[in-house]
DNA sequence: CTGAAAGCGCTAACAG
DNA sequence: CTGTTAGCGCTTTCAG
């Protein structure tokens, strides 16, 4: 059996009581038992036992983090963020892979919930109906969602500015020359996809000489990039730049232009959004649109320790962290007369 | 203040016993009673509290999974695996990033036995001296760990049967007709990746025509490969293949190929270890050894749910998982003759 | 089949 | 400054 407070007591020829005070602050006690307790509490190899604490207290120091699946390296940063953080506030965090399954996550949460979590870092309730959302905002504790709710402004929110993010793209492409655009994307229903789609295209619209994309919606993830992009090619070979809603997407748009005998970005340009670490890798490195991935799962825990601390005022908390373009090798100029100086791609431009 | 077993009690006419036999298990309760608590229970939404409930029983159905980093993809697939098995067991999985420092490992698992979780599966604890493994050890809590450890046995273990892997990587580039073979790795400390090179590197010198490899170590991440692959062509620029000791130090080794102007496969074969995601997107299709990561994770936890069930019988359990090699399109065949058979690149070899 | 009671290990008033 | 006491919410004997 495990040593308990009883035994470090007995030992140090005190009560419980002052072991508990000695050990977890220290004042109200004298310094020469203190140590005593200290170096009893020591030898006997003394854990106090979180569980029991956690009872009488009313906080388990245990936070949750429920995402769609963590081998998506986009929420593995953002976890690696959010531990950080949890660690920092002396907090453990719970890994949860909802596969953004509705019943799923609401099991998760019901499980937490009687764990007694003393926060939530959810991924995505936008799947959930409005009764559920419900339930979840009255569950009595502190939730924080990784992306802006328009349904529901109980709850706190952390999320990167997407429709910056997507303004960012347009412009860009815009500078490099390119007029015939499409856009590849989730369904519209994905509150963070369709925010960089609406900032995309509106700074298309509002250009000098406005610009109409063509817009592409499927699965957003490597296997739908290929798809749509397939698609596109066939639909219209004309293309010369694809913004993808996000990197896995625009992965899959390179080999589906591999396999089409497309290079890239001599035949194409391509601009992805995340940043994850494999753009960097990739041939062509890709230039794509920088979330903080990191900072987010940091900040949304911050604000779900805060919200734990002080139990009584919890009015929501809103971040919106800011983008930014990584400009790689995945673009060119589209004139050719300054290709060279601008395109920076080790192979000069095909033109 | 939330609803506990006595509201429940009270709202149903039975003692608080009752309550939690009918909502427990069910045996021993009249059948009318039973539903009419569960009624009850449901009508209240009332959660059981698995804290106060850990503390009776002892077992907190949690696990922890202890790893280097979480963005690592390799990590990311194990912790998938490791995470619906503890699903599936009933049990969570608590996240903890250590970065290899041996006192932030230590410092969460004391963290952890604290919080007493049921058990605990360890990316590796390799690096920790000899005393911190006997503590360990002795902890009283199951422990997995992810790699055989040589020194102590007390421990339960789950591996890719690495050796195999290096054996299965030596003979494929032999098979392909290589003599200059380089193989980039890590420090010899590291378990998993000298049981690769030791396999490789036997496989070679045991060869009809007994090859002896180059080989390189320095850091076993992306720059590392990088790094050493411009080393390896700076002094041995007649190479024809490397073998890396990871899919990661390969893509590495991929980047200093492109910059010395050189082409994979046609100037240089490269084959990785892994098969993380990655390898099949990067630009060519990296050819690896595949590491059943996901159940490897999987299969740890089944163990430490199974050690932490039946506390008594703690005989440690070692499990060694099949490896594969995937081909792909990294490496080609030597000898012109029957190239175009045997490459499955795209493009034509170039000899 | 059901209730009463003890206690898991700890914290936090309240006395002294 | 220290000890006594009353729980936190639940499970589990032990009686009835």
């Amino acid at each position: 059996m495990a040593v308990t407070i009883k035994d470090v007591a007995r030992e140090s020829g005190v009560n419980i009581s002052t072991v508990s005070r000695a050990l977890n602050h220290g004042y109200g006690v004298n310094e020469q038992t203190r140590e005593r307790v200290v170096a009893v509490a020591a030898r006997l190899d003394y854990r106090p036992n979180r569980v029991a604490r956690g009872l009488v207290t009313g906080r388990t120091h245990s936070l949750a983090l429920v995402l769609s699946d963590i081998r998506n390296p986009f929420f593995a940063e953002l976890a690696r963020g959010a531990e950080d953080a949890a660690r920092a506030g002396n907090c453990d965090l719970v890994l949860c892979n909802s596969d953004l399954d509705p019943d799923k996550q609401m099991q998760y949460v019901r499980s937490l919930l009687e764990k007694r979590v003393d926060g939530i870092l959810m991924n995505s309730v936008a799947v959930l109906s409005r009764e559920q959302q419900a339930r979840l905002a009255a569950c009595g504790v502190p939730i924080v969602l990784l992306n802006r709710s328009a349904l529901n402004r109980a709850f706190s929110t952390v999320c990167a500015d997407n429709e910056t993010g997507g303004a960012l793209a347009a412009k860009y492409l815009l500078g490099l020359g390119h007029r015939k655009i499409a856009h590849l994307t989730g369904p519209r229903e994905h509150g963070n996809l369709s925010d960089r789609t609406r900032g995309f295209i509106s700074t298309l619209q509002s250009a000098k000489d406005p610009v109409q994309p063509i817009v592409l919606r499927g699965k957003f993830n490597f296997s739908g990039g290929c798809e749509l992009t397939k698609q596109l090619l066939d639909e219209h070979p004309d293309v010369t730049a694809i913004f993808a809603g996000n990197d896995v997407m625009a992965f899959g748009a390179v080999r589906a232009a591999l396999d089409r005998g497309l290079r890239i970005p001599e035949d194409l340009s391509l601009i992805g959004f995340d940043n994850i670490e494999f753009a960097s890798v990739i041939h062509p490195p890709l230039t794509t649109i920088h979330q903080p991935m990191y900072e987010m799962g940091h900040a949304a825990i911050e604000i779900l320790l805060r919200l734990a601390r002080d139990k009584n005022k919890q009015v929501p908390e809103h971040r919106t962290l800011g983008v930014e373009l990584i400009e790689r090798q995945s673009c060119r100029q589209l004139s050719c007369i300054n290709s060279i100086a601008v395109n920076s791609c080790n192979r000069p431009a095909s033109c």
